[in-house]
DNA sequence: GCAATTTTGTACTCAAAGATACAATCACGA
DNA sequence: TCGTGATTGTATCTTTGAGTACAAAATTGC
């Protein structure tokens, strides 16, 4: 059975596990990471792996959680004040920037986790559903915010407007890994960019189309 | 080694395991799949599989091809004539469309794949590489065509616009498939549209930052 | 119809990797 | 210092699933 350590001692290396873990899988992907691979990264025997986590899948869960964790506090510190598209568009160059790391360029960690797992089992499911609506919830809130004080269409809908961009954040991020470029994550952005500022007030005219509001695409 | 149909009833063989497979994968995820669970599926042999496929890795890599192949195909009929906001609107319906399976919602076969395999090897990833490429191609040219029309303002970058439309699909597909919600994908989708509109010649005002071109988010 | 080739069925081998056993060592509090 | 529990090292067991062997059945070409 998976102990909790108590020891500062314990922590750490449950923590070095974890660390180790989560970059292999990181880098290779869940199906590809042996826990041979996690002990030598982490610099520990077999018996720890098995005392601080059940088993494999354990192990897996806890780094699909340490990762959320991790990714949703990178993003904290922006979090509070995304009510203005400048501060807007400083988020989105945290983003950028955190897209371009020393062992690859691009790639979302949650997106490519709930791209492997999110079928998996259904707790783990409900972790990347949390996830995503965490991450994007102070969006929602500054965009209402923007709405409030008239810098936004009234008609916009500020959650559908979070959900597009969301989806542009992890589209690009996904062809970035893919195309390793950097630049994909930009593009990607400039299009949640243009649908935001199309639903900018002071860019909303009633003759044109390019309030983001539903049913544009309706059949 | 791998041997290549000649007959009628072998090239049926081989295309069962290729499709059960398929679907297997994209259901389950590459690692959670075995090759019992292709045999039962396609209801076959062992020995079949080893006949047709050198070995697992070979399949996969089939799979990859065959999908990709698949998903693009499915484009076909539409990609002749991407050349007018009309003909990306009734593009863009059709991806929605195709993301509305009987085996769940969401989720680019292709940008699944992409994330779980991207790292497994040169060949693969180069697959991908060009699978997307393929895939934005007639966009692109259709962009050009409308350019060249003056439908599209001078200054809009078509190969940006169409990297962001591609992440925009890719992103409304990975988030439909975790939320299990197809407006996902009309909203990613609508994101693009915007970022379209906005290089509209009609719409494009040089007093305003609506035009999507490069530099809007640069440091 | 018959030989040659392709296709298929079943049983088996074997290595890899997950999981366990258990003793040794360490760290902290009394 | 001593004892207790937490932590770690090593060796071993067990299961899974990829890969192989080989013969039977079906199909094709002559």
């Amino acid at each position: 059975m998976a102990t909790e350590p108590t020891t500062a001692r314990g922590r750490a290396t449950r923590a070095r596990i974890l660390q180790a873990a989560s970059e292999l899988i990181f880098r290779n992907g869940v199906g590809a990471v042996r826990l041979d691979d996690v002990e030598a990264a982490a610099g520990v025997g077999r018996s720890q792996l098995y005392h601080y986590f059940t088993d494999r899948d354990d192990l897996v869960r806890a780094v699909v959680h340490a990762t959320i964790d991790t990714v949703l506090a990178m993003q904290k510190p922006r979090y509070a004040t995304l009510d203005s598209l400048l501060r807007i568009d400083e988020w989105f160059e945290s983003i950028i920037a955190n897209g371009i790391r020393p062992e690859g360029v691009g790639g979302c960690a949650i997106g490519l986790l709930a791209a492997q797992l999110s079928e998996h089992d259904h707790v783990t499911r409900q972790a990347f559903l949390d996830a995503f609506t965490r991450w994007e919830a102070p969006l929602i809130e500054g965009l209402s915010r923007m709405q409030q004080r008239g810098e936004l269409a009234v008609g916009a809908d500020v959650v559908e407007l979070a959900d597009l961009t969301m989806a542009a954040i992890q589209g690009g991020l996904l062809l970035a890994h893919v195309r390793r470029s950097p630049h994909q994550i930009r593009l990607a952005l400039q299009g949640a960019r243009a649908a935001l500022l199309a639903s900018t007030a002071s860019s909303a005219r009633p003759d044109d189309m390019s309030g983001a509001s539903a049913g544009d695409l309706s059949p």
